[in-house]
RNA sequence: GCGCCUCUAGCUCAACGGCAGAGCAACGGACUCUUAAUCCGCAGGUUCUGGGUUCGAAUCCCAGGGGGCGCACCA
């Protein structure tokens, strides 16, 4: 068995001799002047009576997704980036016109002619000339309801694009949230930049990195977790306000709501505390809902969901306080909130403090319940090793998660600022990583001495674009709104 | 990682212990206004893989593989 190319692509349902592909004569277009779109022609000429001949002509282009031949005429349905219209040919008036009726769906055309509506009223081309611009050799899946199986879905997404139309929405608003986003941030005087993906030293999050290896300098490097710590250095040497988009990477289990690699919007922000990271989520995420979707009510998985601000917001004190029905902090006694852990069925563990386990008990206790979108306040310290300790809260820190459909959508904070208590920090996680605990960072020595140099009061935000995208789009699974879910390679053969 | 569910023609699905089927796609044909066009014909299978139970297994059992969902972890 040859170990070069497993055997992908020789296909069952191949519809032609693959050795007619190469053959002379079957020579494809270079080019075709496609001058018009089928969303642009439903808008120019909607209304037209039945059997209107409008005189214009027009040429467009697309698969053929449906195609009725009958006899003497035939229609077949044209579908571009746009949209689709109808392709009306008559053996009188189509060159080829043998040919066009045999045409199979999924097959590339590009067609010129009249504008017409047909006698059903149908707005269509009548197509004096056509061509075809590449073929379909494989089938399309059931023409009606075309490929529904997840794996195929997934694996094979170029097809479901074009069979699912709500495939193809989810990718486009993706496209749009991100470019709506820059354009937002850009005209709030951000300046978008770009951090390394390739660390020396893991940091930004908690969390398993990806590990490579550079040959030429014969070191261990890390897929980026996060970008925060580089952005943050970038604030250190006078950027006021910056952002990146970009990839992050997490070694962590594949679920509905995780994919190794995804999309995130980190900002910085001089000067700014997190309130001004309350008013700024608020103000994107209901921003670019009523931008794409022309409202900020929206339905998401069967439910409503408002994200028209204000949002509630609360402590994370005061929620867990409310869900187990009694007054709990980060100064209640730890074997008080080791017993209540218990019965919510958290093992916790010796090196927890009590911020660890507010933490966790409110994950455990009020995440999964929470729908509207929610501010969730003042994070224990203790799992917090990034931001900056509140003004006025010991033990506690200047930290919100944005909770949105039970999910947390962004997580922001006050930046520490100082230096040694930023080591003080980095070594308790160091020392946790040494215990055990994968995700703990370490100490990251070039980021204290940039802290040496002093980092102005800063907010932080980081915003999960894929989350945001499935909010949008209605989406249940993450795979929907990433072109290319990472998936387990194929078995081997076809599908 | 653990639990539950699932895998049948290219696609979407039946058959649920007794002859493996349908619709669509493909292929051949008919058809001058269709809209998932319609009609006639033809072809299409390692029922995910390997064992077992049984006179007989797509069907029941065991193991493995792919996929889905939930839990755990996180964004």
């Amino acid at each position: 068995m040859s170990e070069v190319d497993p055997p992908l692509a020789p296909a069952p349902d191949l519809k032609l001799d693959p050795s007619q592909a190469s053959a002379p004569g079957r020579i494809f277009p270079y080019s075709f002047d496609r001058r018009d779109r089928a969303a642009d022609l439903r808008d120019r000429f909607a209304g037209l009576e039945p059997g209107a001949e409008t005189g214009i002509e027009v040429s467009v282009a697309g698969r053929l997704m449906l195609v009725r031949p009958q006899g003497k005429l035939a229609f077949a349905t044209l579908t571009d980036s746009s949209g689709s219209i109808q392709l009306f040919a008559l053996v009188n008036l189509t060159e080829g016109f043998e040919g066009f009726a045999k045409l199979s769906l999924g097959d590339w055309v590009g067609a010129t002619g009249q504008v017409v509506t047909t006698k059903k009223g149908e707005l269509s081309v009548k197509v004096s000339s056509w061509v075809l611009l590449a073929e379909a050799r494989r089938g399309f899946g059931d023409k009606w309801r075309g490929i529904t199986d997840p794996d195929t879905r997934f694996r094979q997404r170029y097809v479901d694009l074009w069979s699912n139309e709500t495939a193809r929405r989810a990718l486009m608003l993706r496209s749009q949230t991100i470019a709506w986003m820059r354009r937002y941030l850009d005209s709030h005087g951000f300046m978008e930049v770009e951090t390394p993906v390739l660390h020396p030293i893991p940091g930004g999050a908690t969390a398993k990195p990806f590990i490579t290896h550079h040959n030429a300098l014969d070191m261990e490097l890390y897929l980026r977790i996060a970008p925060e710590l580089y952005l943050k250095r970038l604030v250190v040497g006078g950027f006021e306000k910056v952002f990146e988009i970009g990839r992050v990477f997490r070694n962590e289990g594949i679920s509905p709501r995780h994919n190794p690699e995804f999309t995130m919007l980190e900002l910085y922000q001089a000067y700014a505390d997190y309130e001004e990271g309350i008013r700024l989520t608020e103000e994107m995420v209901s921003g670019v809902a009523v931008a794409l979707l022309g409202t900020a009510s929206l339905e998401y998985q069967g439910r409503p969901l408002d994200l028209t601000p204000p949002w509630r917001r609360a402590s994370m004190s005061e929620l867990v306080s409310e869900a187990v029905g009694e007054q709990l902090s980060v100064d209640t006694e730890r074997s008080v909130l080791v017993e209540l852990a218990a019965r919510h069925g958290i093992e916790a563990d010796e090196s927890w403090g009590t911020g660890k386990l507010i933490a966790e008990l409110f994950e455990k206790a009020c995440e999964p319940s929470m729908w509207d979108p929610l501010i969730v306040t003042d994070f224990p310290l203790e799992i917090s090793p990034l931001a900056r300790p509140h003004r006025s809260k010991p033990g506690l820190t200047e930290r919100f998660e944005a909770i949105v459909a039970g999910r947390e959508l962004v997580n922001a904070f006050s930046e520490l600022c100082d230096p040694d208590d930023q080591r003080v920090r980095f070594e308790r996680q160091a020392l946790l990583h040494d215990q055990g605990d994968e995700e703990a960072m370490a100490v990251d020595e070039d980021y204290l001495r940039a802290l040496d140099y002093g980092l102005p009061p800063t907010m932080g935000l980081g915003l999960g674009i894929d989350r945001l995208v499935m909010l949008l789009a209605d989406a249940g699974n993450i795979r929907e709104v990433i072109a290319f879910p990472t998936l387990r390679p194929e078995a081997g053969g076809d599908k």
